[in-house]
DNA sequence: TCCCAGGAGTTGATACGTCAACTCTAACTT
DNA sequence: AAGTTAGAGTTGACGTATCAACTCCTGGGA
């Protein structure tokens, strides 16, 4: 296996500077519009619906002790409820209060704004075709769990 | 400004979740060959000459309260040494140890190799000119510090 | 019925990043 | 020379991520 020629690492680490500058500044966007981090607006995105804590943790692709960690902080927060999931099954479910909702409708709103202007208006056709590519190639080969 | 589109938010989350896995995969494989994360990889990879504190958080582009918690426990492992720095300066300045150095180069070596075969020889010239330029602009509107 | 194997979820220890407060020194002011 | 200010670096508190150990069901055997 060849190494990495300096014009390589270069690229590479080009490319992971900008995705931390891009990262960052989402991060603080959340931060300052709707005091929620990256990871709870994820929270607030997929809870959509109330399903069981391991549910949330496959569709978020997370590991479920960090899962259950950041819901106990957001429950503190009020933000969501666990409550015995019905059907049978008798094991906790979880699910966003009232107040969860209108912050995730809020988050989204306010987040996408940011996501739009600061990335996807700043994309051309053929750099938003290649990432696009690139993405689903690598999660189709790393992904399968 | 005009909200995002379901289109819009599936490209966004799946370019977010590509680059979760493949930086996962990364520091899995840092940890596992040569038992540092990938913060301390940056470290070692940039302080191949004796530097000031400061230097090295600006090369990272890193706060410098972080630099200086991870040199703190860097230190303790015994890659790197807090020195005076001569030349009329009087303050401290960091470098590394030969353990530091040595460990430096194995983990330039495997983490380029992982770096190579997961993302650079499966990137089309197509896909790697349309990220690059992504970078760049990225890194020349935000960046600016 | 009793025991046990396994899955779901939680918890605690530890490492890491961020923020604000702090120390130390050098240079500037009077 | 004393007081002030600014920059460099460190520290502590806190929130968060990971790993391993743990609890609590639940569904089989025997």
């Amino acid at each position: 296996m060849a190494d990495m020629s300096p014009e390589d690492w270069a690229f590479w680490e080009t490319w992971m500077r900008a995705h931390r500058l891009l990262a960052g500044e989402l991060d603080r966007g959340l931060q300052r519009d709707c005091g929620i981090s990256k990871a709870e607006f994820s929270v607030l995105r997929t809870l959509r619906h109330p399903m069981r804590v391991g549910e949330l943790a496959d569709e978020l692709a997370w590991e479920k002790s960090r899962v259950a960690h950041l819901l106990t902080r957001m429950e503190k927060r009020g933000l969501v409820t666990r409550t015995e999931a019905g059907a049978g099954g008798r094991r906790t479910g979880i699910e966003l209060t009232a107040e969860g909702h209108r912050l995730a409708a809020r988050a989204t709103r306010a987040h996408g704004a940011n996501v739009r202007q600061h990335v996807l208006d700043r994309l051309t056709p053929d750099q938003a075709a290649a990432i696009q590519s690139w993405s689903e190639e690598l999660i189709e080969r790393v992904g399968q769990v």
